[in-house]
DNA sequence: GTAACCAGTATCACCGAGTATACCAGTTAA
DNA sequence: TTAACTGGTATACTCGGTGATACTGGTTAC
């Protein structure tokens, strides 16, 4: 039990930690409902920077989360692929949504 | 679709803005545990300091994710109870729970 | 020819979440 | 009487995640 409670935490404390900051989520959401390109992604969260979205990319290629394929074509193509690994948060983000849902009220962002 | 796809992220960012920190969900799952008093709470979240766990504790109190009762004992007795809003929340910590058991990894943390 | 799209990169600057550390008043156990 | 516990508060500091803004090189449509 007292055991437990700390390997529970620390379970919890990786998906947090993996969930970083503010615009993880929800790429990896945009991802999974079929966006594919940079600038399509971009449209589909209102608020993200270029700059974050470059950056949050990147890394998530390193982690294995998506696949970057540039296309050889005129003008180039470029795409971002969820990876199967990818897709497995795909409980969270709906527990999160159904949460969002629930518990809509006036929340003050900046 | 378009417009499903603008609400569901909505929902999305909701929730993410109310887990806020890094100590918010940690703290929700301490409380769910059954820990109530101060120091056991501070105990169960190993790294947390008192400073912020007094900060996230006051502001749970403020949101109606918690109650604190102060009894006048002697020493005085301060119980910290989670409320039926903060148990909601359950659904999500389990499947962030479940997720990081998955995809336990070396993962670096500072 | 110029405006708009694609896929980004480059700088600069901020600010607040989080850390570190010390401290307090009161109580209890050895 | 000394140490350790409870339930916190106070102060100072840091640092990196984020925002703002501008720019690039190529392509396409009007």
């Amino acid at each position: 039990m007292e055991r437990s409670q700390t390997e529970e935490l620390m379970a919890l404390q990786d998906t947090l930690y993996f969930i970083g900051g503010k615009w993880r989520v929800p790429i990896i959401n945009s991802l999974c409902n079929g966006n594919r390109r940079f600038r399509e992604i971009e449209r589909s969260i209102p608020g993200i920077t270029t700059r974050m979205l470059s950056k949050e990319l990147k890394e998530m290629e390193l982690n294995k989360l998506l696949v970057r394929t540039v296309y050889d074509e005129i003008p180039v193509l470029v795409t971002y692929e969820p990876t199967p690994y990818c897709r497995t948060f795909g409980n969270i983000i709906q527990e999160m949504i159904n949460w969002g849902r629930a518990h809509r009220k006036v929340v003050i962002k900046q």
